[in-house]
RNA sequence: GCCCCCGUAGUUCAAUGGAUAGAACGGCCCCCUCCUAAGGGGCAGAUGUAGGUUCGAUUCCUACCGGGGGCACCA
């Protein structure tokens, strides 16, 4: 292709890009490069294409090539060529073997002292579906769940509590009756004004070591763990490290000396420490101290960009948070460009926001939706779905089966959208059992392993002369696999993963809606199951770095 | 006020600058004597407005309109 074009039209600077067609009426594999070369060789498109795909007919590999529309130049492979390709899909189905500098992805950033809500999903759901596709593909990943456990929250809390509580000690109180204190306090901020002010007192007596406010502060963490957990490991999600605000604690000090002796910490307002920013970055000051001398997460994000990069040496910093936090995190980028940091790997990888109808989700105002509580009735709904199928369920065990569907239909909601899309809570929405939802991911995955089971050995594909139009189709679907998983890490977007995933139960759905597979004959028989076999592979591997289970029967 | 993100069928979402803008849900109509009908097939239905760049724009640029977010002592 490359010396068709090189000597055909001295080109040797572009190089061919081969996609795989939308529409199977154009061929198993397609290039519009008459359409981009053409102006620089002063050629038409189809003259070009002409060349290309005279050239191309006389590969064996290749059934037929034709030049269609303005000037593509459509590829058809032969069967034989098609069936022997999917080796690569199957070795896209195996984890790769780790090997080189760490990736740190961080994510889900849970606040201590308050229990995970919905909108936590996103950041949450997406870190884990990015780590996971990293890992598969041969990545060393560090999975970074960076808690705030820092910070004027912990005066606002301790005031809350020894005010307002029942005289409990700290850790006798649930996430929720804390998060119900912390939402009290803000409510009383408008009765009383010097209550912020008292807030960062405290905070600061914390932070200045004081033994009362640090038994307090552990207590509310111990709390705060436990409750978590159980959410994670409904959603699938794990992290290697919980390495938190305050672990940098002592690592800022030293940090904001240097930057204050290289000028790039100066002094601001009310005798607070700020960054400064060239007129056309656009970018206001950056606080890095309060005026009281107290640290911000702005300084704790810089000693963990320090950190991170002189202890841990990674090729890449991936921290997923949404889209509000976008400027904080340009700031900070620019800050530790100006102390002088190499931090090309870094990337904050942005996700929308999720509204709840017309009232924010912050958590200050207590409108929040528990996370918990949307897991329930997503598992409740399912048991209601399995309940209307009656006798046709063939799952061995129906309760395991309503915790794959309900909660996988919410990861599916949330994993198979664009992530830099806002997600507008709605029930109905985020359950969806039916059409472009994780059950029908399950059910086309039930459906293949069942004729797995009854097809008894499965063998490697033997060659067949021709192949019918939804196995045609099939088999090209399949072997997007292998390029959908780069593109997903590379853009680390997870949702190209999950609408190849769609994309695949349709196509096998429909062939074997139409397609007799053990009742076919041979040759044609072992290619069909084996490519039954694949479907069902690729589904539960694609599933999975999607945090998405899938059942071998339903 | 300044800055950032988003506007695609009735609704929720897709579409590395490429072919006739794809799906799902909802609506209407078909398909179980056949490997699971939680499925398959069909019909109707969309690029906010006005310019520009390009052989070609949902995609890039400008303005406007509409929605969301951010802008130093919260994280």
């Amino acid at each position: 292709m490359q010396k068709v074009l090189s000597s055909e039209f001295g080109i040797d600077d572009i190089s061919v890009g081969w996609e795989r067609p939308q529409d199977s009426a154009h061929g198993d594999i397609t290039t519009p490069v008459a359409l981009q070369i053409s102006k620089k060789v002063g050629k038409s498109p189809k003259e070009i294409a002409e060349k290309i795909v005279s050239a191309l007919a006389k590969e064996k590999t290749i059934e037929k090539a034709e030049i269609a529309g303005p000037g593509y130049a459509n590829i058809w492979l032969t069967p034989a060529a098609l069936v022997a390709a999917l080796g690569s899909t199957r070795q896209a189905c195996m984890a790769k073997v780790k090997s080189g500098a760490p990736v740190i992805v961080e994510y889900s950033q849970p606040n201590i002292a308050k229990p995970l809500g919905a909108h936590h999903l996103l950041t949450t759901l997406f870190g884990q579906s990015i780590a996971n596709i990293y890992e598969h593909l041969g990545y060393e990943v560090i999975k970074w769940n960076y808690m705030g456990d820092w910070g004027t929250q912990f005066g606002k809390l301790s005031i809350a509590v020894s005010k307002w509580g029942d005289g409990r000690i700290a850790s006798q109180y649930t996430v929720d009756e804390l998060l119900d204190l912390y939402v009290k306090f803000h409510n009383e901020v408008e009765n009383d004004d010097t209550l912020e002010d008292q807030a960062r007192a405290v905070f600061k007596k914390l932070e200045d070591g004081d033994p009362e406010l640090r038994a307090f502060w552990q207590d509310i963490i111990t709390v705060t763990k436990s409750a978590l957990s159980s959410i994670y490991e409904q959603l699938h999600v794990s992290f290697d490290t919980d390495k938190s605000e305050s672990f940098y604690e002592d690592k800022m000090e030293p940090i904001l000396e240097k930057g204050i002796a290289s000028g790039v910490f100066k002094e601001g307002e009310g005798g607070s420490l700020i960054v400064e920013f060239p007129e056309e970055s656009n970018m206001p000051p950056y606080l890095v101290r309060k005026g009281d001398g107290a640290t911000l997460y702005s300084t704790r994000d810089i000693a963990q960009m320090h950190y991170r990069l002189e202890e841990l040496k990674p090729q890449e910093i991936l921290i997923v948070t949404d889209i509000a936090q976008k400027l904080h995190f340009e700031q900070l980028a620019a800050t530790c460009e100006q102390l002088g940091w190499d931090i090309t790997g870094f990337d904050n990888v942005l996700v929308g926001r999720m509204r709840y109808a017309d009232k924010s989700m912050s958590t200050r105002k207590g409108n929040v939706l528990r996370l918990e509580e949307v897991l329930t009735e997503a598992v409740r709904r399912a048991e209601e779905k399995i309940k209307e199928h009656g006798d046709h369920i063939q799952a061995d065990d129906p309760a395991e089966l309503a915790k794959m569907m309900g909660i996988g239909a919410v990861s599916y909601g949330i994993v198979s959208q664009n992530r830099k899309q806002d997600i507008v809570f709605d029930w109905d929405k985020m359950l969806s059992f039916e059409g472009n939802s994780a059950p029908y991911l399950q059910y086309t995955h039930a459906r293949a392993r069942s004729v797995i089971t009854k097809a008894g050995e499965v063998s490697d594909p033997k060659q067949v002369e021709s192949l019918t139009e939804k196995e045609r189709g099939l088999l090209n679907t399949l072997l997007k696999f292998e390029h959908v998983l780069k593109e997903a890490r590379t853009n680390n977007m997870p949702h190209i993963l999950a609408n190849f995933l769609f994309e695949l139960c349709q196509s096998f759905n429909s062939f074997y809606n139409d397609t007799p597979i053990l009742k076919a004959e041979e040759p044609t028989r072992t290619l069909r199951v084996y490519m039954t076999l694949l479907t069902a592979d690729v589904l539960k591997t694609g599933a999975q770095l999607l945090t998405i289970s899938v059942p071998d029967r339903m």
